[in-house]
DNA sequence: CTGAAAGCGCTTACAG
DNA sequence: CTGAAAGCGCTTACAG
């Protein structure tokens, strides 16, 4: 017997319609009622007919829950992301909502706060609940990774973990900073900033960040100079702000800045400009960053920008790949971008 | 028997461990076993451990699914935005996110694009999927929801639908825009352009924000200029932008602006920079919005703000209260509002 | 084209 | 304190 019989769960007011009572208002059985709902099978015309009729009287919806415990399949996605405030989180998990429902499939996100353990219970925790894992790693280590028994298949997103198992889409974080400081260069600039959040990991973005950096001015005969390393306790604009106006009051001499996240290229402008400091004529500014802010700042930002788009789409791509043919050789897909040039630096050539 | 046996499902390379095979590792039943996962019933502490070994060892997840189907509970509700890139909504999920996670409960957050069907849809489909729904309604009228079989429970965020049957979540935006009105004609200004995106729904935010507008001017002796009301295609930037530059192209005169969404106003700003006028000193800006950018613009803006953190808190007690004790009367919660001054008004008393 | 049975992985009464 | 059975709502082979 039906512990519930024909009750609503108590309290809820739901009244529950489960396959079966359709099945016994079309007088058919449950398979038949389950033919017509997923066009599975062969159903004839006046029975379809008569179960889509009865569907539609007693206001029957599948239960996802029971569908999926028998697929082994949820036709859903966890998304893990430090959180929607952090860098270019939000714009990114837009466009994971967009591609994945125009595949039909579900994005449940989970914030990690970017801390490593949280990280890490996604992955092993949300197996039962998704089909995979599209994980924005910020303190999880290849190390990590590896100990993981090797659960949920997952795709990281963002930046490169060198020898981590899993498959992989990131931006060509290193080549993107060098190219910014190579364009700084060639737009006049000598002694380059570089500003930004780096966490202990020395795969994650930042540190790729400041090797383009490194590189890009000693390939123009220049070194860089410590002191125009600035490390932020965050990527807000407040902290771009206090680490500019620090530097300026300390007297230290530069052209540019470099941020490796808008905001904190917006902070740094405010810091400036209370300074006095012309932008782009005594300081010229470039931000990674992918924001719409960057366009409505004063002076509007010069941005290394990535595209969003087409990493989502890359992410999905491999996730899907990943959840059909199981394990395999590891893949790894790089995001290019492309410099976008507005008042915060001089136009050249 | 079981079908997978021993195997793990096609191509997924991923194990599945079942109670039942931790119950055969422990030499205990599956409902020992289910007992010490959820800490329900008694079990002898050598038992205990026997059993949490079993589960180490074998790298037992419970499945959720499982559970839910049983529970008839899922932990989980779904927090249906038109987008993240609407309006207060990134902030507002964020906020979500976080006090959910502290309760225990997960968020899946559902795109609607702001489009009825869909809000309607998350409503119907989600049933068996989430606990609960959380709406913040573009497009869906009170008819619609009164129509919609009640399923699952629900709460409106955002916007009073005032005969509609759910438990709502609102701003108070008629008395909001009301006071920020008022607040400018005691800043000096007597020509308040209206800025915004105005939805069908008579009932929405922006139309009760255009009330506010009206009564504030009526109160005042003046009247609401219709050539002030400027009804933009989106609330972007850009919107904003093109809608005050051709105002100003017209030559029609007014000395403030209220923008019914922050990036309306900040492309004011630049509207308004750009044809030369002093804000505050020609032109004062006021938006609504809880937008970092709003003290990193350039003049920084003075804002209406609501209290988000609040206002997620509430709609999460009301969702709460309906899961548990089902249908009843309708409740409703009317979230506070601030004016946060910057420099785009000028300051006074 | 349709049905009766077994099963998905877990929990909930019911017995001991 | 622990177990065997029935059930959650659906789908998947297997028969007809």
């Amino acid at each position: 017997m039906s512990q519930r019989g024909e009750q609503a769960p108590a309290g809820s007011g739901r009244p529950v319609v489960r396959m079966r009572d359709v099945a016994a208002a079309a007088g058919v059985s449950v398979k038949t009622v389950s033919n017509v709902v997923n066009g599975t099978g062969q159903v004839r015309d006046a029975t379809g007919r008569r179960v889509r009729a009865a569907v539609e009287e007693l206001g029957y919806r599948p239960n996802p829950l029971a569908r999926g415990l028998n697929a082994l399949a949820t036709d859903t996605i966890t998304l893990a992301v430090p959180g929607l405030g952090y860098g270019y989180c939000a714009p990114l998990v837009a466009e994971v909502f967009d591609l994945a429902e125009a595949r039909g499939i579900s994005v449940v996100v989970e914030p990690t706060g970017g801390e490593r353990e949280r990280e890490l219970g996604v992955l092993r925790d949300r197996s039962g609940l998704c089909d995979g894992v599209l994980l924005m790693p910020a303190a999880v280590t290849a190390a990590d990774l590896a100990a993981l028994p090797s659960g949920t298949p997952a795709v990281l997103l963002g930046a490169h973990l060198e020898s981590s198992p899993l498959d992989t889409v990131a931006f060509q974080d290193r080549a993107a900073a060098e190219a910014a400081v190579r364009f700084l260069l060639e737009c006049g600039a000598r002694r380059v900033v570089l500003l930004g959040e780096f966490g202990q990991s020395a795969a994650g973005a930042a540190a790729q960040r400041s090797a383009g950096h490194r590189r890009a001015l000693e390939a123009a005969g220049h070194r860089q100079d410590p002191a125009l390393v600035l490390r932020t306790p965050a990527s807000s604009r407040e902290a771009g702000h206090e680490a500019v106006r620090r530097l300026l009051a300390e007297g230290t001499g530069f052209d540019a800045v470099l941020a490796l996240e808008d905001p904190l290229a917006h902070g740094a402008l405010r810091a400036l400009r209370s300074a006095g400091r012309d932008v782009p004529g005594q300081v010229q500014v470039v931000a990674f960053g992918n924001d719409e802010d960057a366009e409505y700042a004063v002076p509007s930002l010069t941005a290394v920008r990535a595209d969003l788009r087409t990493m989502a789409r890359h992410a999905l791509d491999l996730l899907a790949a990943r959840v059909r043919d199981g394990a395999g050789g590891r893949r790894q897909v790089d995001i290019p971008f492309t410099i976008i040039q507005r008042e915060s630096t001089i136009s050249h050539g």
